[in-house]
DNA sequence: CGATTTTGACCTGCGC
DNA sequence: GCGCAGGTCAAAATCG
């Protein structure tokens, strides 16, 4: 993981994009909202040199109206989401794992690769799993000397149970993402005929950052100077500053400009209150993870105010590309997967730092807002 | 004292 | 329906 966030893969570059579309969809939204209110007689619109035009239109007309706005909105919601998410995805997983170990690999005969340190084999599902264990895939990994030999992913992981698996000496292991809103599980077993290699089954989705991201962007927020607005005494509701957000940082940290951070404040929180009324804690607590130290990240951890509760699984998964041919569905409350092949050894070059086309699930975002 | 691990019991799906 | 194997639960034990 460290190896990753010095890797630079974490940082964004689109901060600005995600301002723009911020602007734009508030922009937007304060157009549809006029609109909608001065619709209740009649449409009033200003031409070019200001002056007073009243249409009146029809029911029929106004849906038609409605609906390439909605669409518009629809296509910026999903721009926007996309922009301002920067959590791990599946891939990022393997990848952390495998820039964390370093370790060389080579190819079996098998087609496999064979790590000579912790780094993960990953086994497609179609090829090892049945078809009700999609969702599932399999690394297989060198142990290494600590934590028991299994390579820190990241994630905190509790124990819930062992079971002696049959033809097999070695008991499987399962754990349980300690967050409470994530559903994310893995087993843990020594493969039989190499004991020291780990075979790790990774059942659903992440819906939260990794621990250590929480600890790097801490560290990065005590370098800098005292938020505006509150900043990180605001405990309640600290603000959200999307300067702050690139994820799991990298040096050198990009420069702050408090007046943009503090315009986009207030932009925000138009947008939490405007788009998002229902949600608009949520969003604040989530978004704002970044302004919190590291006690408040953890405890805001724990409390299970996370962003990704918003963000659908979709938004989530760069490699899934909005195409007929790669159809996204979200299968079930883990919100995986698609149709895509499962992670694989390519995918781990993927991450949420590349741009990518926007993939929600209409649905989702129809009950969000 | 809270979080985590351990471990036996229980549940569920599947093949016969 | 029965038995088996895998997966989960939950109380007790342990740890920091």
């Amino acid at each position: 993981m460290e190896a990753m966030q010095e890797s630079g893969e974490y940082w964004r570059d689109d901060d600005d994009v995600g301002e723009e579309l911020l602007r734009e969809l508030l922009d937007e939204t304060a157009a549809g909202a006029a609109s909608v209110h001065s619709n209740s007689n009649s449409n009033f619109n200003f031409n070019s040199k200001g002056e007073e035009e009243i249409e009146y239109l029809t029911a029929a007309d106004e849906q038609l109206q409605a609906a390439p706005c909605r669409r518009r909105r629809e296509s910026m919601v999903n721009k926007l989401i996309s922009t301002v998410y920067s959590g791990p995805t599946i891939s990022d997983i393997e990848s952390a794992l495998s820039f964390t170990a370093g370790g060389d690999q080579q190819l079996l005969a098998d087609g496999h690769k064979y790590t000579t340190s912790c780094s993960p084999v990953v086994f497609s599902p179609e090829k090892t799993l049945s078809k009700t264990m999609e969702n599932k895939y399999t690394l297989k990994m060198k142990s290494c000397g600590s934590n028991g030999g299994l390579a820190d992913d990241g994630y905190k992981w509790r124990k819930y149970g062992q079971k002696s698996i049959k033809n097999s000496p070695n008991p499987r292991s399962y754990y349980r993402c300690t967050n409470p809103r994530c559903n994310a599980k893995k087993q843990v077993e020594r493969a039989l005929d190499e004991p020291d290699t780990l075979l790790v089954t990774y059942e659903g989705l992440h819906l939260h950052y990794t621990y250590s991201h929480f600890l790097h962007t801490a560290h990065l927020q005590q370098q800098q100077p005292p938020l505006p607005f509150g900043g990180s005494n605001c405990k309640k509701k600290p603000k959200l500053h999307l300067h702050d957000d690139p994820p799991p940082p990298q040096p050198p940290a990009p420069p702050q400009l408090p007046a943009p951070a503090a315009d986009m404040d207030m932009v925000m929180q138009s947008f939490s209150s405007q788009m998002l009324p229902d949600m608009a804690d949520d969003c604040y607590s989530s978004c704002s993870l970044m302004s919190l130290d590291v006690g408040d990240a953890a405890d805001e951890q724990a409390a299970g105010g996370l962003l990704e509760d918003v963000v659908p699984l979709l938004v989530r998964r760069p490699s899934c590309n909005y195409s007929p041919a790669t159809t996204c569905t979200s299968d079930n409350d883990g919100g995986s997967s698609s149709t895509s092949p499962s992670p694989s050894i390519s995918s781990s070059v993927c991450s949420w730092t590349t741009p990518m086309s926007p993939c929600i699930d209409m649905a989702v975002l129809s009950n969000i807002f």
